[in-house]
DNA sequence: TCTGGGGTCCTAGGACCC
DNA sequence: TCTGGGGTCCTAGGACCC
C-alpha cells in the first residue's frame, strides 16, 4: 500500500443545533433541541444527559429538565451547510457530498498548491471556523472507511491523521459500531459472539460472519475489518427513487384517510420528478400500523409514470391490499409512497403522446400524457406563486407529530 | 401517552426464460 | 413420463445511513 493518506472526510458537529446557537448567542453553552414533538437535533450539552435523535419530545425532557426546544431555522442550515462544502471545493473538484453537513473530498495531487493533506484538514477547519462560526471535524486517511472514521473519532471539534503505517493498529482498537454498516442489530448479534472490537472482529472467521450476517455484508465487514476498502470519491451521485412519507398519529384504516393522504404524498413525488423530467416504473406503499409493525406493498409497471392522479391511484390500490391482508389492524400511523426505477423521459414522447398507435402497446400512455400536462401546469402556477396556490386541497396530517416542508426539503437527494 | 423523513443495499422465494 | 443449471426480474421484508 503505496497509497498516500488522501482522503478528507469532514463532518459539522451538532450541525443543526450549532447553527442555532450560531443565531442566537443565548443558547450557547445550553442543551437545546431542534424540533418539538420529536428531537431532530441536539446540541453536545443535550447529547450529555442522552438526548438523541429521533426521541419523542417528552422523553428528551425527561432526561434533560433544562432541554430548550428551537423549532428550527431550516433555511439556514442549507445555507450554511452548502458554504461548509464549498470551502472543501476550494482545494479540490473530487467532492462527494453525503448529507447536508458531510462530505468526503481526495486532494491527492494537491500538495504543491496547499500543502499536505494534514494542512488542508487544518485549514479547512479553520477557514470553517472563522468564516461560518461553525465546528467542523475531519479525518484524514487513505481509505473513505478510515476518513470516515476518523472524523468520528476526532469530534467534537478535532483532527484525526491515520497514518498509513499504523492503520490496522487504528483500526482494531476501535468498536465495531464505528463501522460503516453496524447499526443496532449488528452489534447486539457480533455482541453475542463475544465481537466488540474491529480486531476481534478481523479475526473472526468468515464462516461464523455469513452465518451471523449472511455472505454480503459478512464479507464486505471482514474486508473493512481488514480495511481493504476500495471505494472511490464519486462526484455526482443522483439518487435511484423518490419517496415520500407521513407520520398520522393514530387514525382509522379507512379510505377517507388514506385517499387524502396518498394524494398529497404522491403530489410530492410527482412535482419532484416532474421537475426533472423523470418518471418512475415501480411503485411501493407502506403502511404502518398503530402498533409500529410495517408492510409494503409494490408493483413494478409496464412503462414509467409521474403524473400525480397516476401514482395515487397506484398507491391507493396497494394500501387497500395491504389493508385487506391486516383487517384485524385497525388503525394506522404511518403512510409512504416510494418510486423506483426511474426513467429519464424524453421530451418529445410525453409531450407528443397522441400518435403512432402508442395506446395499443402501452395502454393508459395517452391518458397518463394527459395527465402529465395538466400537472404541468400545476407546477408552473406553484413556480410563480408557491406550493398553495393551486392543487389538491388541504391533507388532515398530524401537525404535531409531522415535521416542516422545509425539513424535508434538507433530506431530499439530488434526483 | 415509543419513534421523522429522505434515501441505499441485501436477502430470499417464486416466476419465467433459455 | 419427469427434470439440470444459469440468469433476470419481481415482490416483501429488513438493516442501515444521514
Amino acid at each position: 500500500m503505496a497509497d498516500a493518506a488522501t482522503i478528507l472526510h469532514a463532518d459539522l458537529d451538532a450541525f443543526y443545533a450549532s447553527v442555532e446557537q450560531l443565531l442566537d448567542p443565548s443558547l450557547r453553552g445550553k442543551p437545546i433541541a431542534v424540533g418539538g414533538g420529536i428531537v431532530l437535533a441536539a446540541s453536545y450539552e443535550a447529547k450529555a444527559f442522552g438526548v438523541r435523535s429521533p426521541m419523542p419530545g417528552w422523553k428528551a425532557k425527561e432526561l434533560c429538565p433544562e432541554l430548550i426546544f428551537v423549532g428550527g431555522h431550516f433555511d439556514q442550515y442549507s445555507h450554511y451547510g452548502d458554504a461548509a462544502i464549498k470551502i472543501l471545493g476550494d482545494f479540490t473538484p473530487r467532492v462527494e457530498r453525503i448529507s447536508i453537513d458531510e462530505a468526503f473530498a481526495d486532494v491527492a495531487g494537491t500538495e504543491h498548491l496547499f500543502g499536505p493533506p494534514a494542512t488542508i484538514a487544518a485549514t479547512i477547519r479553520q477557514r470553517v471556523r472563522e468564516e461560518l462560526g461553525l465546528a467542523i471535524s475531519v479525518g484524514v486517511a487513505r481509505t473513505k472507511h478510515l476518513a470516515k472514521i476518523g472524523s468520528q473519532v476526532a469530534k467534537p471539534d478535532g483532527l484525526v491523521v491515520v497514518d498509513p503505517a499504523h492503520e490496522i493498529e487504528f483500526l482494531h482498537a476501535l468498536p465495531v459500531e464505528l463501522m460503516w454498516g453496524v447499526g443496532p442489530v449488528t452489534r447486539e448479534k457480533l455482541a453475542g459472539e463475544g465481537i466488540s472490537t474491529i480486531g476481534q472482529l478481523a479475526q473472526t472467521s468468515s464462516g461464523l460472519l455469513t452465518r451471523l450476517l449472511g455472505p454480503a455484508a459478512g464479507d464486505k465487514l471482514a474486508a473493512l475489518a481488514w480495511n481493504r476498502d476500495a471505494r472511490h470519491i464519486v462526484t455526482d451521485r443522483r439518487a435511484h427513487s423518490a419517496g415520500a412519507q407521513s407520520a398520522l398519529g393514530r387514525k382509522p384504516a379507512v379510505e377517507a384517510v388514506f385517499r387524502p393522504a396518498l394524494l398529497h404524498l404522491a403530489d410530492r413525488i410527482g412535482s419532484r420528478l416532474r421537475a426533472k423530467l423523470l418518471s418512475g416504473r415501480t411503485i411501493t406503499a407502506r403502511v404502518r400500523f398503530a402498533d409500529l409493525r410495517a408492510v409494503t406493498r409494490s408493483l413494478t409497471l409496464p412503462a414509467p409514470i409521474s403524473a400525480t392522479s397516476t401514482l395515487a391511484e397506484v398507491a391507493e390500490e396497494l394500501v387497500r391490499g395491504a389493508l385487506a391482508d391486516h383487517r384485524d389492524e385497525r388503525f394506522i400511523s404511518l403512510l409512504a409512497i416510494s418510486v423506483g426505477h426511474l426513467e429519464r423521459q424524453p421530451m418529445l414522447q410525453l409531450e407528443l403522446p397522441l400518435g403512432l398507435g402508442d395506446e395499443k402497446h402501452r395502454p393508459g400512455t395517452r391518458r397518463g400524457a394527459a395527465r402529465w400536462m395538466a400537472d404541468k401546469a400545476v407546477d408552473k402556477v406553484r413556480d410563480r406563486f408557491g406550493w398553495d396556490a393551486i392543487g389538491y386541497g388541504p391533507v388532515a396530517l398530524d401537525k404535531a407529530r409531522s415535521v416542516p416542508d422545509a425539513f424535508r426539503e434538507l433530506a431530499e437527494k439530488e434526483l
